[in-house]
DNA sequence: ATATACGTTTAGAACGAACTAAACAAACTA
DNA sequence: TAGTTTGTTTAGTTCGTTCTAAACGTATAT
């Protein structure tokens, strides 16, 4: 029954479309990730065409984003114009490069504007009520997220004798 | 100077802002969180307009996405009309509500998706070498999946001292 | 040289999310 | 009862993102 497997293979793409779109990436990006990663050889990008069913330039690109983050890694055949392309199945790998790509665009700025705002409240009248209240809480802020960034990117790290060590204290999930 | 001292509360609202977009929520709903924590007494939805800048519409939708989120709590005094809004300043509680939040929405029912996508690969001819494939790839992905839900779940609910204990791990941050 | 096969880029369409403005509901006030 | 004050809901607009379709560039083949 092919059939039946192919329906399989169409349900697991559509949930790695969800995840992806969960996320805050493309549906489309995660689709053609999920088609790649079902793929037992090499695809081009016009299989990928048809897998997926959303047009070659929609591939091309979202294909190119799923290389900048490693998620997928090109292939090339000597002799054969067309491009191959095979999933990235260690995932720890994927989540590492996904927080690199992210950490120093948005969220990083975003965290430089909170240092500035706090310097700003200490340019400012220092012995003043509210003035304080601005420094702690801020500070507060600054500080967790410093140590939330210090967890993830630790995490995102972890190779598999620390991961076995982190096992012990969140109650040990399986693989 | 009050006036640096508002400037650099606008610094950090629009910070707040930044960070909330990032996070995948609206801009408003962070620079809303971002006025309430800063006001060292409770605010009404009004003032929040004022200090936010937006539509009064806007900040009643989103203070009560925080509500639900419990990044803000609600405060009723007697003989007064208006809601008052204080801010939830125990952030390791706000990410395990927000987990909790996304958790049972779109990511949960992806990863059903893929388990189901797993029972229809059984369900089709099992000796075929394509079906093995399957079989695994899909099945890697759902005890990635199942490792890093705990993981993160884990993490959410860290009390004082397992954080510690995380800290070793790590390379100990700050706080 | 012309044609073909491939990937990329671009212009524009379609869509969804989030906001505004304004109508609305509900509760108090006089 | 009519008028205020508050919060909510809704209709419509705006905006950014992601897609399609088609033009394009480039390499290979004939």
């Amino acid at each position: 029954m092919d059939a039946k497997l192919q329906a399989a293979g169409a349900k697991f793409i559509q949930a790695m479309s969800q995840i992806s779109s969960f996320w805050g990436f493309p549906k489309a990006m995660g689709a053609i990730y999920g088609a790649v990663y079902l793929s037992p050889r090499p695809v081009t990008l016009d299989a990928l065409v048809d897998l997926v069913g959303v047009s070659k330039g929609a591939v091309s690109t979202n294909v190119r984003k799923l290389e900048r983050l490693q998620m997928v890694h090109k292939e090339v055949k000597v002799g054969d114009r067309k491009d191959y392309y095979v999933a990235e199945t260690n995932f720890w790998r994927v989540v590492q490069a996904v927080l690199q790509e992210r950490q120093n665009r948005q969220f990083d700025q975003a965290l430089r504007a909170v240092d500035e705002s706090l310097q700003m409240v200490s340019a400012a009248s220092e012995d003043d009520d509210l003035s304080r209240f601005y420094q702690q809480r801020i500070s507060r802020v600054q500080s967790f997220f410093s140590t939330f960034d210090k967890i993830v990117t630790a995490i995102a790290t972890l190779d598999e004798f620390r991961l076995s060590t982190l096992h012990k204290i969140v109650g040990r999930p399986d693989t």
